[in-house]
DNA sequence: GGTCGTTTGTGAAATCCTTCACATAACGTA
DNA sequence: TACGTTATGTGAAGGATTTCACAAACGACC
């Protein structure tokens, strides 16, 4: 058969491969934009900062894309680690918690670029709710279940306080909602089968503050 | 000696090592609050969603700081985490780039309850220098080597746009910053012995994407 | 003081990830 | 068709991280 699909196998693929491949298919993009033809895993590690051995390797996990002696189409990669990603169509997002953060992911347009449409936005604010941010209106949170059915949403992204994560997240999972970037400084408990990846800033600038600590003392 | 500094003896701390030590410092800050005098490796990986093996062996890279069957002392375990991350102290930080996820992350409080005092704000526009953001001034991007060397600043959070990074970066590294939060897609070259950390949350959700596509089809 | 139950700290084993090295396939040339 | 050059795909080696398993340390209790 053509169209490989050996990694549904239940093999086991590590996190850093995946922000690599994801790393990998905005080069490839960049480079399909400026009309390039055909690479090599050689330019791929360069440009992305690895090894040419660790690009063979990560995309040898899911199959063989190239052809030896000539190296890859960019093209086809690219249209291949799409599909390994599952980029090669919409997601659809709802946003929960229009603050801060949340209107900043809402008015970014890099979102929707890629492939993730955030459909709806939920907030328990009354103040909030019914107001409009960009060309969407916030949602009253009651609605959620309801709404992520309705409108067939698949990603959740939880701009919420702490404390509001967990019985949100309870909440979602039962509407059906399998993954969820949360950007509270609080892993949540999910059951088996739901993904959820945080995003701790602060946890960010503490290993920024550790490695400055390490060898800043000779300074 | 009473005072351990095992770790600044060239040892190798994994990535992964470091942002378990930062999830265990707001464990026991937690519980500090709740008033909790001791605790286990066991409750700490319980609570952390790790293992006790994990807890002890993470510890263990840069001293011994419990009691064999009892424990370990809340606020004992705390400093020494904290010692260790190099949160003893207050570090200044200065953002680049006033938009939206720039703004989002200065009205923020959890930065600075955490030691990370935002003591400056930059942006290009002629629109915004001079207006205010919160209770700071933004300054002129122009001035921005000065304004680093003249505040002592040690940290810088980028929230530009992509192709403004890698100018900014070779920038602020001349005025002497060794560590750098990045919010563009795009990871900047810096020289040996300057930290950049990446927040990049396309990645993320592609991330959620892969994991989606993997087990999804048999739902 | 001795014994018991507990929990740490840590070598050793197991697992996971990266790097190495080379047989293999593809193409151009004659 | 044979040969030379090139760059892939992949077992095997090497490193790094996690897990295992247990001796050592501590307090409680008698
Ligand atoms: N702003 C930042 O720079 C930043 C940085 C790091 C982490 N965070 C974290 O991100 C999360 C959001 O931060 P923020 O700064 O945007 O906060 P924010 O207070 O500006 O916004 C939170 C929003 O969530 C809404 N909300 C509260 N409870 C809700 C509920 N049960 N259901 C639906 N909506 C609810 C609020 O009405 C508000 O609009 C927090 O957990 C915060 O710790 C924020
Ligand atoms: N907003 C989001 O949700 C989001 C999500 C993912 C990634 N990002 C990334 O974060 C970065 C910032 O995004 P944003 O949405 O806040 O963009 P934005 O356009 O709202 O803000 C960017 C700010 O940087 C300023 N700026 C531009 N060039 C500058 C320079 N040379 N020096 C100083 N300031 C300069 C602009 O004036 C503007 O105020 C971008 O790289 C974007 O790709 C943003």
């Amino acid at each position: 058969m053509a169209f490989e699909r050996a990694f549904d196998v239940a093999k086991k693929i590590s996190d850093s491969a995946i922000h690599r491949l994801s790393l990998y298919v905005r080069i490839l993009e960049e480079w399909e934009r400026e009309g390039r033809d055909t690479t090599s895993s050689e330019e791929l590690a360069e440009r992305g900062g690895t090894t040419a051995a660790q690009v063979r390797k990560d995309l040898s996990l899911f199959g063989s894309f190239g052809k030896r002696g000539l190296g890859y189409s960019v093209g086809e990669l690219a249209d291949h680690i799409r599909s390994i990603l599952g980029l090669g169509r919409t997601w659809r997002v709802a946003l929960v918690g229009a603050g801060r953060i949340g209107t900043a992911l809402l008015e970014y347009r890099g979102f929707r670029e890629r492939g993730f449409d955030i459909v709806a936005v939920y907030d328990a604010d009354p103040a909030k709710v019914g107001g409009c941010v960009g060309e969407r209106t916030v949602r009253d949170v009651a609605g959620l279940e309801e709404g992520i059915r309705a409108e067939g949403v698949e990603i959740v992204v939880l701009a919420v306080p702490g404390e509001a994560v967990q019985p949100i997240v309870d909440l979602v999972v039962r509407a059906g909602v399998r993954g969820i970037l949360n950007f509270a400084p609080l892993k949540p408990r999910v059951p088996e089968g739901v993904t959820v990846r945080d995003v701790n800033l602060v946890m960010e600038l503490e290993a920024l503050s550790f490695a400055l600590s390490q060898d800043g003392p000779d300074a």
